[in-house]
DNA sequence: ACAAAAGTGTTACACGTACACCCATGG
DNA sequence: CCATGGGTGTACGTGTAACACTTTTGT
């Protein structure tokens, strides 16, 4: 069939954001880029668009290759084009944003990648426009789960209502009072309790929460308000 | 210098979703298509990126080349990526979504693209995924709107309180209750009164408004409430 | 017995909703 | 004078924030 004619045709990069928990801190995922340019240097996950496949398909393969993850909770957050965002070749990238628990994927990530995690508040130089990337993606599922239990993503079966607060506490980077963050929890509806206690971090130990995963997933768009005063999100994610 | 090697380069498109309002209905602006295939049917206005320029500029040049508008509230919206999407040949599409004010701008509109402006409840089949395009921009819109006062962009200078609640009554396609919605609008802090009133539309008169720009630039971020319930808003804009 | 974390309850205030009447004017 | 659209006020319920003490248990 006849092409559109005198058009630019460019590549098409995926990059992937991915968000994860351990229990205790807020990380970021970073490879060692595998190939010049930046070798060596500290990169988001991406690789290219294929001829047969869409971004989503894309954005999968990438990061099962890195993690040996299938099925994550991954969203599309932005094109980014600037000209010269790649100093190879121009490239559009499109950046996704994965949110998994680190403790449920430890054994699958592949060394070969020198995949690390890095508190999201301590993290290195990265190539091209990563960074902006990642500030963007921050701030994005600062507002996101500021209205709505995206946070669930990050946590495994079983958690207690003091690893959720941490989890929300990493993410914000502040303190939220206890009992105010547990009761609005509770009234979500989205907890079921459980018999059993972690007593790792305590000597009287915390009981274990599962979520209720009907109401979760009629329910991703309810509202949530675990976060006071969300006027004061960044403006950014409109 | 060095290129990736073995990679797919592909076509990369901008579609405009435009949004108006003209102090009764909101609406949709659409052209009919100017090329092969599906020449004359109804489409987004639509253009290829270009080698050196990056998808905001793009849009704002596509726009531009329809409307005559230039410094028009767009935003990216999303990419879309499936493979068969345009039969002609592999091509991604961002769609970026913009909101003007249609009598600013009725003057402008280049009629060699038989542009025409659709009750956004009434619109004709489009080519492509462009429906797709729009039902989700109007999603993503209702959410925004919801919980910002982005819908500011699609008044004139001078508007009244009647204008405001039909172009939230027009995007919501429902009612709301007058007087919770007039105070609601006043107390955001965001209309400045003016002396003027609009004789157009009653005996009475209705006292035009102007926007108070300083606290909206500082406050497109400030939450709203003018919609109840934003509980009942689609899940697919989270 | 004590340190360390878990868990729980009350009060005051702000906000949102529901709801009905008067006002101004042109014809 | 009356029809039409513009404008305003109150009462109630809900939800949020602020705040401090008791419980459990391993050492």
């Amino acid at each position: 069939m006849i092409k559109y004619s005198g058009q630019t045709r460019l590549l098409v990069a995926v990059d992937c954001i991915i968000f994860g928990f351990d229990g205790e801190t807020f990380k970021l995922l970073l490879i060692q880029r595998g190939f010049a340019p930046e070798k060596k240097k500290w990169s988001l996950m991406g690789g290219f668009l294929k001829t047969d496949e869409c971004l989503d398909t894309a954005a999968n393969r990438i990061l099962h290759q890195l993690t040996g993850l299938e099925n994550v909770f991954m969203d599309q957050m932005k094109a980014f084009s600037n000209p010269r965002r790649d100093p190879v070749e121009r490239t559009i990238a499109v950046a996704y944003v994965a949110l998994i628990d680190i403790q449920k994927y430890k054994q699958q990530l592949s060394p070969e990648f020198h995949a690390q995690w890095f508190p999201i508040n301590e993290l290195p130089p990265l190539i091209f426009d990563h960074t902006e990337m990642v500030e963007m993606a921050k701030n994005k599922l600062r507002y996101q789960a500021a209205l709505h239990p995206v946070l669930f993503e990050l946590l495994p079966e079983k958690f207690t209502l003091p690893h959720l607060l941490a989890l929300y506490e990493g993410l914000y980077e502040t303190e939220f009072d206890k009992r105010n963050f547990s009761r609005k929890a509770l009234s979500s509806g989205l907890l079921i309790k459980l018999d059993e206690k972690d007593k790792g971090n305590s000597k009287r130990g915390a009981f274990f929460y599962k979520l209720h995963k009907e109401k979760y997933k009629e329910g991703l768009q309810t509202f949530l308000n675990f976060i006071p005063k969300p006027e004061n999100l960044p403006q950014s994610q409109i």
